[in-house]
Formats: structure tokens, C-alpha cells, sequence
DNA sequence: ATTATTGCAAAAGTTTTGCATGCCG
DNA sequence: CGGCATGCAAAACTTTTGCAATAAT
């Protein structure tokens, strides 16, 4: 097969990538073009999805797809977990604690990923506040 | 709070969630709404994601969000995991293999999902063949 | 009778894509 | 130059929603 394709160089990509590596909140698409435009005030939507494609195909960062939404990004590509608050839906990292049995199959599994779902400490707290209010 | 709301029966409803426990390939929203109509040839679409909906967000059933495409959903609301095929994009059912271990954390964790990705049985035995041509 | 549910259609939100232009190697 | 990447805009796709009509209790 010949499908080889050379990539070049982009600032756009340079720094929607640096971007996601430093951002700490698993931006959304349209978070990472709204922060771009800042930089680069004629860069396009469809720039920042074309770049968050490449990028997370070829295993440099994440796509983290959610329950409700658009989907977020993680420069992080350490193994590790995620925990989706139900209540406001941020996405908060967590430890990766996983038994390193994978279970009987045929298929040929390359990766796993744990995803805990709850409510967060921010919406525990604010619950608590609200029912003190009776 | 006096949010209470009486559910009515609905044969679309009821056709709905019957199909979504029997069927075994995990069927998106327009899968199941084509399924309908051969049934209900006036059903819309938005009944169909109004029950999905309903349904899922009381737990009868389980909505699966995937990396690509539209959501599925699941009938199958035993405790499993699942598997997603990155070549296809075929979701299937896998063994349930976790450690009781649950990070340390300050959040709620109500539930716990783990997913794998690889390449399945079908997708490799096509691969084998296509470079057995060369 | 009351009101949950439906069908229809429009809208909202997210992501992809065609095309001419610009830029990297 | 050759062709990858961009900006722009339109389109594709998935899901939600407003509203009047229908149907369940």
C-alpha cells in the first residue's frame, strides 16, 4: 500500500497541541478554537477539528467521548481514568486501579479504559448546602 | 418537591423497549426508528429518541456512548463490559473483569464502566486473508 | 376530563467536507 | 513547484424541542 502521506509543519497545529497538553479541564473542540482565536483571530472551526482529528488518531492526545455533548480532549495520554460528575458533567481525573486480568476473548484487544460516573465533590457540597436551607 | 409525573402506557414505548432487550447488535436510535415504522409506518423520530430517552434515564435500559457515530443502546442492563472494534466499529459484549479496588477519591462514584478497543475476530480474519493475496 | 404521549417539523448542536488559496519543504 | 494545511461556508448528522392532535387513565 502506498497511502504514505509527508505532514508539515502548522503553527495551528503546534499550538492547539500545546494547548491541550496544558489545559487541565478535558477541553471541548469549541473550547480549544475559542481559545485559538485569540492567537490565530482567522483560524476555523474546521481547522481545530481536523487538527484534533489527526491528532488523536495517531495516539498523540485523546478523545475523551462523553454521555451528553461534545466531545472533550486529553493531552495526557498516560494510562489513567476518568470519573464524569452526573450532576454538572466536568470530567476529573483519576488513579488507574484495574486488576491486569483481561477477560477471555477472541478478539484482540490493543487498549482498556475505566470510566467511573457519580457526583462530584463540588455538587455533594452543594447539595448539602441546599438541604440545610429547610 | 411535587415533580412527579404518572406514565402512561404507550404501544410505541412498549414495542420499543421490546426490541431493544431482543435485538443483539446494540442499535442506534435510527436503527430501532426503522425497525418501528415497519410497525408503526407513522412513528417519528422524536418518539423514538423521547422513549430512548425515558427509557435509559430510569435505567431500564443502557445508553452507550462511542467514540464515532451515534449513540447505541442496550437492553442488556447485567453488569458487563464491552468492546469496540476501532476497524468496524462493532460493539460486543465481554466478560466482566474488574478488581474490587476503587481509586481513592473525595467524589461519589455510583458506577463503574470498563471498555475495551482492539481490533475483532472478524476484522482480523479479513486482514489475514487480504495480505495472503500479495 | 386530564394530561402524558405522539407526529410533524423546525431548530439546535456537533462534526465533516468541498474548494480555492496559502504555506511548508 | 508539489501537495499538505488553512479559511470559509455549506452540508451532514445526531439529538432536542415547540405545538397541536391523539390516546391512556
Amino acid at each position: 500500500m502506498d497511502t504514505n502521506k509527508t505532514f508539515r509543519h502548522s503553527r495551528q497545529r503546534e499550538r492547539i497541541l500545546d494547548y491541550v497538553k496544558e489545559a487541565k479541564n478535558h477541553p471541548t473542540a469549541d473550547m480549544i478554537y475559542e481559545k485559538m482565536r485569540k492567537e490565530f483571530p482567522s483560524i476555523s472551526l474546521g481547522t481545530v477539528y481536523r487538527n484534533l482529528q489527526m491528532l488523536s488518531s495517531n495516539g498523540t492526545i485523546h478523545k475523551i467521548t462523553t454521555d451528553s455533548g461534545a466531545d472533550r480532549f486529553d493531552g495526557d495520554i498516560r494510562t489513567h481514568s476518568h470519573f464524569r460528575c452526573d450532576e454538572c458533567g466536568k470530567i476529573y481525573d483519576m488513579e488507574y486501579v484495574v486488576s491486569p486480568d483481561f477477560p477471555r476473548t477472541e478478539h484482540h484487544i490493543t487498549s482498556q479504559m475505566i470510566n467511573y460516573r457519580g457526583i462530584c465533590i463540588d455538587c455533594l457540597n452543594e447539595t448539602e448546602i441546599n438541604s440545610n436551607c429547610y
